[in-house]
Parts: structure tokens; C-alpha cells; sequence
DNA sequence: TATGAATGAGGATTCATTCAT
DNA sequence: TATGAATGAATCCTCATTCAT
């Protein structure tokens, strides 16, 4: 490849990354509807019409964003459940992993919850929101293997693994959903380590099989 | 009262309750910003400038709804949690209490997360704000309450009991929220009553001080 | 009718009316694409929102031109022909009408042709296309008994009235449309009042039988 | 010239021919206005930014289509009008030839008519408008010089020349412009070859002197 | 008090044109 | 010379809010 091209390729790349960028932080901030593309071409450093280089629609760079930052949490999800470890504690990883990955990522998050929303999911090809399913489901199957994996052990007290996959998920994204959306109360952000932790603990504690006393 | 006063006034109340009820509807479906008041007004047979008769702008009239709500629920939560059950039932009802109320008052529950987004609602006085955050605070008080109970009766492990009562919290609506969000996964409405009242027990089995063995 | 309802109702009126006066001058001015409804909103002294609760779009605003205009042109039409005249004048009449007709509203004109426009009708529903279709083609009818009147009589060839209908609707047209895309030419519009006589006789000449030499 | 340079030079002419080709396609079938740049672009397989190496803007490449196409058919024209037929036999031949031209170049001939439109063609230099205006006029002069000798050699009636082949012209141009912009009537294209024959002769006998009878 | 017509700022999207490579 | 990425002005349409009746 000759250098120029090079440097062209590189610059789009470039552009492409701050474009994201910049609609990754607006549309977490503001929601789907709310977010506003001038503001993003401008975040981006770039005029709005070059957005629609890149991406067809406000719909579709919105998934885009979701699409991107969940393989890098897919990505990022199985490099952290090495395979040697017991159940119990490759779930505890995995909560932990997921936990960290919000305090560090904090504009990752809210984004997940608003694939939901119809006003959104309306605007898009069908193939990108079932893109956008699959590439949570294949998270959520991670954790479902891992407690199979547990119940197999009889470690794990045996209920179905896609369920209590479905269950830890949720918990997960519950605490760091409300903690988000209540700012105000009690639970400040100091604590959240610790809450995570405690709130971890105690759904391990639900799930595992009660060792038999004296056994 | 004279009677045409009366009257009129109980008109009054049936226009502000109608244009709540329609604007729930919408809030819900579509978010606050995607929401739209001519459909609000349509809804409520009202014309919309009537809207403007009874709440000074769409954000008052959406804090209006989570206020509203929110009152309903906490007394409904007061009624349901008798005082002379044990602290462990007591949860257990609750929480039976706020699924039940999600399923038969789906469009109750959306809303709960947005009063979060500043930015979307724009520049709402301060002391709205508070009155929404005080009442679901008061409701977390609640069940704060119960686990204080337990954690003195040594049912509970010993955790602070306001977090406790947060982590149950976020359980109950990541579980419903979750649901709401991804239609689509093998997760289906049908099942959500078990796995609901797994996820209940498996909290709840989390939450116990185990109990000695042979005793 | 209560008194202020009719002045409402009036006005209503009257904001219709204007908007679809400026809207006629600036569509006969620009073609559809190019027209600007900002424009159109400030001739006709409305806000460009208003436009919006008259019409659903662009492309209805326009359709009603047609149609409007369209329904001023049929109704003259028939009242210029009276039906105790020989066929022949009643033909005569109706050139110098039409042709009258477009002298008096110029821009009554030029958007006769427009609705062939696929950017124009890909976006209308099939049923407006076709009241607009089928108002012309009503104006196309009354030619054609005229014609068919004349060869039943013996005074026209024996042509097909329809066919022959459209050709003198053509030749109309043609020069009128001739004549404005054509401001330069020779042909001035001083003139255009005895071109077009000119080009009538021409063709009633053509178009009626010859009459046998000595009768 | 050196190889080298030839070939570039032919490569230069065939780029322009096919930006020429893609343009006319395009113009045609959405006007001025709504003619997107791109597309002619890629129908051309050139570059966007290509066109402006062979016209200055959109309007400037409009322009040379009109151009382009206009002195095509005035050469053909010259090539049918042999000068040793009678004056009523060539209007018929250029009749004929325009209306076979049309057939055979459905393309060629909406746009005739957009030169006119100032405001969507925007500031064009006089220069251009002219060029295109005199063309079409010696299409016209062509015309005013057949009917001048039929004048002179007592066939046709003595009406001015140049308004009877303003007239006739008008005529051609108006069948096809209106088959064209109402497929959807009665007069189908079928039938337009006979019609098109209906109308010349019909115009031809309104523009023939009557012979005398029994000379 | 209720109405609903009018407003106009705001926002997504398009596309002719420019220019660095 | 040709490219095609970037630009940003232009434009259609929406909708919360106002206000005359």
C-alpha cells in the first residue's frame, strides 16, 4: 500500500474511533432520542454531515456503539475465565471482571438497557438488532456454562443454568443501574466496591449447595 | 359546597387523573423525550393546552407520575407487610408484593429509572426532585427496616442492613428490568413467575444466618 | 354557530387560502424539489410550522394545488360551454378559455405538468395521484363529446373523439408551455394573444371536414 | 502527438462522454432539482470530485447536456430535410423524424423544457443560456424556411412564418409531453405512433391552402 | 376554565462543492 | 490528473409551549 493511501486509511480509522467516541458519551448521557448529532459531530471533531460517512443513521451509530462495546466485553469476559479454575470462583471472577469494567468504563453501561426501546429498535434493520441480541446472549451463555458446569459439580444447588445466569446478570446490572440513577442517596460511590463485593458474596452464598455439616 | 362547585371540582379531579393515566401510558412507551403530548392529550380527551392547565411542562407533568405512583406503591408495600410476621417472611412478602405489582402495573416500572437523567428533564426545581427521592428512599427505609429486624433476631447474617436492603432492591427491579428489556431471550413472561421466586429464595438463602447443623 | 367559533373558523379559511397562494407561486416558480417551504410560510405570512397543520407534507401540499386549481379550471370549463351551441364554436370557446384562462393566472399553469414527477408521486398515496389523474382526465371528457358531437353531425372527421380530444389539449398546452420556457424568443407575449388564434384556427381547420365546393 | 499523450487524451474524451451519458440518464428522470451528483457519478464510474474536472457545477453540466443533445438533433434534422422535396412533404418528413427521434431517445426530450427555470438553475453564466437558446432557434429557423417557400409557392396559407413554425413545434412537443407525463390515461403508447401520424396530418391540413374545387 | 390554532426553535438528513493526497 | 473524504449550508419536519377566544 502505498504511504498516502496509509495515512488515509489511517485517518478514517481515526475518525471513526472519535466518532464513536464522542456518540458513545452523548447518547449514554442523554439517551437515544435526547442525544443530539451536532453535538457529537462536534465532541468527534468532525462536521456533522462526515458522521453519515460512517454510519447510516442516528439509529444505527447507536448500534454500533452497543454493538462494539459488547465484543470488547465479550472479548475482555473470556480472557478473565481462565478454564482451570472451580465454578464458584470463575463466577466470582466474572463478577468482579464485570464490576471493574463499569468503574473503569463507566459510559459503557447505561447503553445496554436501551436496545429495548422501540423507538429505537423501530429505525433499525432487523439483522442489526438481532446482531446486537446475539452478542448479549453469547455473555449470558458464558455464565450459563460456568454454572452448569457448577450444578454437574454439585457444587451448585441444581436449578437451571440459563435462569440463574439470567439471575446473576441481573443482579449485576441492577446494583450498578440503581447505584447510577440514584446519586443522591446513602450509597455513595465510596461504598459501591464494597456493596458489589457484599451483594457477590451473598448471591453465591444462595447459590451454592449447603455443605452437609460434618461431612 | 355548592353543587355546581362540587361538581365542577369532581371534574377537575377526573381531568387530572386522566391525563396522568394517559401520560403514564405514553412516558412509558416511548421515554420522556420520545414521548408526545399531543398523544398525551389525545388520550386523556383533553386538548393540550388543558395539559398546561394542570402541570407546568412535560418534565412536572413526569415527576407528577413518578410521584404519583410512587405513593401508591408505598402504601400498598405498608399494607402488605403485616408487623407480626418474622423479618424472613416479611421479605418475602415484599418482595412477592413489588413483583406482583410490576406484573399487574406494567407500565408502574419503566419509568422508576429516568428521573436519573438531568439532562433530559432539563432544569426541574430542586424540591421536585427531592420529593421523588424521598419517597422511594422512604420505601428502601422499609425493607431497611425488616433486615434490622432479622440481623437483631439472628436470622440474617450481620450486614448493614441499609445495604442490604439496596442490594435487594436492585435485585427485584435488575430481575424486572432485565425482562422488560430483552423480549426476545429464552427468558420468556411465562416463566418470570418462577424465576422470579428463585431469585427470591436464592437472595433470601443468601441473606440467612445459616443454621447449625443437627439443631 | 357561536360568534367567535365562526371568526375562528374564518380565519382558518383564510390561512388555508394563503398558504396555498404562496405555495402555487413558489412550486410554479421552482418545480417541487426545489421549492422552499420556508418561503412558501413567509409569503403566505404563517409560521413554517403552521403549514404543517394543513397539510401532511410537501408532497400534499402540493397534490392539493393541482387539485385545487384543477376544480376552479373544470367548473369554468363547463360554464363556458353552453350546450345549445353548434360543436364547432362550442370548441372555439373552449380554446379561447383555456388560453384566456392561463393568461389571467399564469401560474395556475406550469404545475399541470409536475405530477408526473416520480420524486413527486413516490412519496403521495396512490389515491391522491389518482383524484388528480382523474380530475384532468374529466376536463379531457368534456373535449372529447364535444368532438364526438361534431362527427356524429357530420361538421368534424371521422376521427376518435378521445384521441382528437387530446391532441387539441396538447396543442394548447403545448404553446402555452412553448411560450413561457421560450421568454427570449421572438416570440413575444404581445403576440402570443394572436399566435394562439392563430394556432386554433389552424387546427378546427384541420380537424373539420371539408365542405363540398359549391354547396 | 506522442502515443502517450493520445491516449490520455482519448481516455479524457471518454470520461467526459460518459459523464455526459450518466448525467443525461439521471437529469432526466428526477429533473434539476432532485439529480444527486453521486449517482451520476457512479453511473459515469468516476470519482464525485471527477465531474468537476469536466464541469464547473451541476448547473454547467445540465447545461451541456441540453447543448450536447440539441446540436445531435440538429444535425439529423438537416440530414432529413433534403431540399429537393415539396415544402409539404419535408414539415411532414421533420414530423416524422422528431417524432421517431423522441422514440428512439425517450432521454433526450423531458429535458428540453427545464432551461427555462432561472431560479433552479441558479446564476448561469448568459453566455451558456444563450448558446443553448440559439441552438434551438435554428432547430425552429430550420422550420420558418419550409413554410416561407410553401408561403411563397402558394401550398400553404399565408400566415407568418415563424409563428406557424412556433406553432408546429408546438404541437410535436406537446404530444409527447403529454403522453409522457400521463401514462396512466387513455392514450397509450401503443396507439402513440398513430396519433403522433393523426396530428401532423390534422395540422398539416388547418396550415394547406384549400385547392379550389373543379381547378 | 378549556380550547386548539399558531408558533418557531431544534434536529436529522442530504448533497453540491472543496481540497489534500 | 483523479480521487473520495470532508464539509456545512440548506431543508423538511416535529413538537413543547403560548395565547386569543
Amino acid at each position: 500500500m502505498a504511504p498516502a493511501s496509509q495515512r488515509r486509511t489511517q485517518k478514517k480509522a481515526e475518525s471513526h474511533r472519535r466518532i464513536l467516541e464522542a456518540a458513545k458519551e452523548v447518547f449514554f448521557r442523554d439517551g437515544f432520542t435526547a442525544a443530539n448529532l451536532d453535538e457529537v459531530a462536534e465532541k468527534a471533531g468532525v462536521a456533522k454531515g462526515t458522521l453519515y460517512r460512517y454510519f447510516d443513521s442516528k439509529a444505527e451509530l447507536y448500534v454500533a456503539i452497543l454493538s462494539h462495546n459488547g465484543k470488547i466485553f465479550e472479548q475482555k469476559l473470556r480472557e478473565v475465565l481462565s478454564p482451570s479454575l472451580p465454578p464458584m470462583e470463575k463466577l466470582r471472577r466474572a463478577s468482579h471482571f464485570y464490576f471493574r469494567h463499569y468503574v473503569e468504563n463507566p459510559d459503557y453501561f447505561q447503553i445496554f438497557w436501551a436496545i429495548e426501546n422501540q423507538a429505537v429498535i423501530g429505525e433499525l434493520p432487523e439483522s442489526l438488532v438481532d446482531e446486537v441480541t446475539a452478542l448479549w446472549d453469547r455473555n449470558l451463555q458464558l455464565l450459563a456454562e460456568i454454572i452448569e458446569e457448577g450444578v454437574r459439580d454439585g457444587v451448585f444447588l441444581d436449578h437451571d443454568p440459563w435462569e440463574m445466569a439470567n439471575i446473576l446478570w441481573t443482579l449485576a446490572n441492577g446494583i450498578i443501574q440503581t447505584e447510577r440513577s440514584t446519586p443522591r442517596r446513602r450509597l455513595r460511590r465510596r461504598q459501591l466496591d464494597r456493596v458489589f463485593d457484599d451483594a457477590i458474596e451473598l448471591v453465591l452464598r444462595g447459590l451454592a449447595r449447603p455443605t452437609v455439616a460434618g461431612s
